[in-house]
DNA sequence: CATTCTTAGTTGTACAGTACAACTTACTTA
DNA sequence: TAAGTAAGTTGTACTGTACAACTAAGAATG
């Protein structure tokens, strides 16, 4: 167990003094029926605690006792809440204040999910809830200063999947180059062209094909996988610049 | 000031356990003789304190009665070792775990900084030293995990000047083109088109001639200065891909 | 069983921006 | 005046995307 109780050193070196409280969040994301969709904590009810009943990201303090480092931590919510093990994780960055926390001041370490879609994806405790990412309208408060730190880890999703592979993150185990397509769609929030889409997914040597297609109302369509071992890919270009 | 001691609620509430140690790190990079550097200080020689005489990235301990917040802190330091007010600072990351500080369990946030080139670019502090970024090749060791640190700052120099101007930063307030594209061709140590690079960057709408011209041995060349109230610019392309 | 509908996937032309390389320009120095 | 040098331009080739029309394969319909 980590010690509070530092030595008391005279000099430079001399530890006593106050120490910011340090917690971990992660934004987590998924996409369901066909929304690009955040989960969120409701907080105790308990009027002592900061932004009672409020809506937070799932996060906490780090646990010194328990956490290695921050990812361990980061990793340990994560699964908490929803219980994956290793999902795409991907640090956004840390926010710090004297203001963002009543109870002092306070700094968190951002990190950021992407979920496989799943079947069957509830949210694993009580107290969570998939939100819908809003374009724009009907965004709720969220507790601490956590509705600038989804609005960052929209951004930086956003601007990454401009120009890598992320979305891969986000299917699921077998999908087909339409379903992709379409998640690379929902999370830019514009259509892209299919040629040039299909033409940068295949020579990207991320995904191959498995032996069966995925038949519909319509023609099947090939079913593939993500290679195994694939950390994400970087385009060279993005795609159509909307402006 | 900020208060240390926190009132000990009982419930889910209570805040006294074990606090990490809350520091702020800076990345400085400058070019210099036509190579990429950075600013490390050496560590006081007191064998009570980690690290005795190794070299480390500027930073420490968060101010919890100075700095508002983490960017403040930052600034706060990059303006003690270097003298400079408001350069180009980005968020770099943050490191946390157990044993990267042998006083106890700490997190750093860790900021990078890009400095104009000045005719006399000297280092602020005595204890302060430029160092090359060595491409590979004698890199020293330096304090906690800042080795880590750094080339996670370099890494992300190098990936973000592929695709926007932030080379821009490191100029001097007049520049040529050619300078520029030296600058780039620096930090990304492989040359790069002339012309393509001539075109994307008046493409860009970042720089505007100044009435004169750089004389010199040869044809002299037009000066440019950035315009005022630049953000970076993102292409969206990468320069011709190294591979 | 042929027709229609729908989505998967392909093909062809146009275009933008870069790669590569040769060229012209403007100034210094011998 | 000629030679040297770096700035800046020009022209052709190529890569990958934009756009749009096309073909392909199955289900649903009559």
């Amino acid at each position: 167990m980590a010690d509070n109780r530092e030595k008391a050193l005279d000099g430079p070196g001399r530890l006593d003094f106050p120490r910011p409280l340090t917690t971990v969040d992660v934004v987590i994301f998924i996409v369901r029926e066909g929304v690009l969709q955040v989960l969120l904590i409701q907080r105790p009810t308990d009027e002592n605690e900061p932004f009672p009943a409020a809506w937070a990201l799932p996060g906490g303090f780090v646990d010194t006792g328990r956490d290695a480092d921050l990812q361990s931590c980061a990793v340990r919510k994560l699964k908490d809440k929803t219980g994956v093990v290793s999902p795409y994780l991907e640090q956004l960055g840390s926010w710090g204040s004297a203001t963002r926390d009543p109870r002092g001041w306070s700094a968190t370490h951002a990190y950021f999910a992407l979920l496989p879609a799943a079947p069957l994806a509830s949210a694993g405790a009580a107290d969570a809830r998939w939100f819908p990412v809003g374009t724009g309208k009907g965004k709720l408060k969220l507790a601490f200063d956590h509705a600038e730190i989804l609005e960052a880890a929209i951004q930086r999703l956003r601007s990454k999947v401009e120009y890598t592979s992320l979305p891969a993150y986000l299917m699921p185990p077998e999908f087909t180059l339409p379903d992709l397509q379409r998640v690379y769609e929902i999370v830019l929030d514009r259509p892209l062209e299919k040629s040039a889409f299909r033409t940068r997914m295949l020579a990207a040597d991320l995904i191959e094909p498995v032996a069966r297609m995925r038949k519909g109302p319509s023609r099947p369509a090939q079913l593939y996988r993500l290679k195994k071992t694939k950390s994400p890919i970087y385009f060279a270009r993005t795609f159509n610049p909307p402006t």
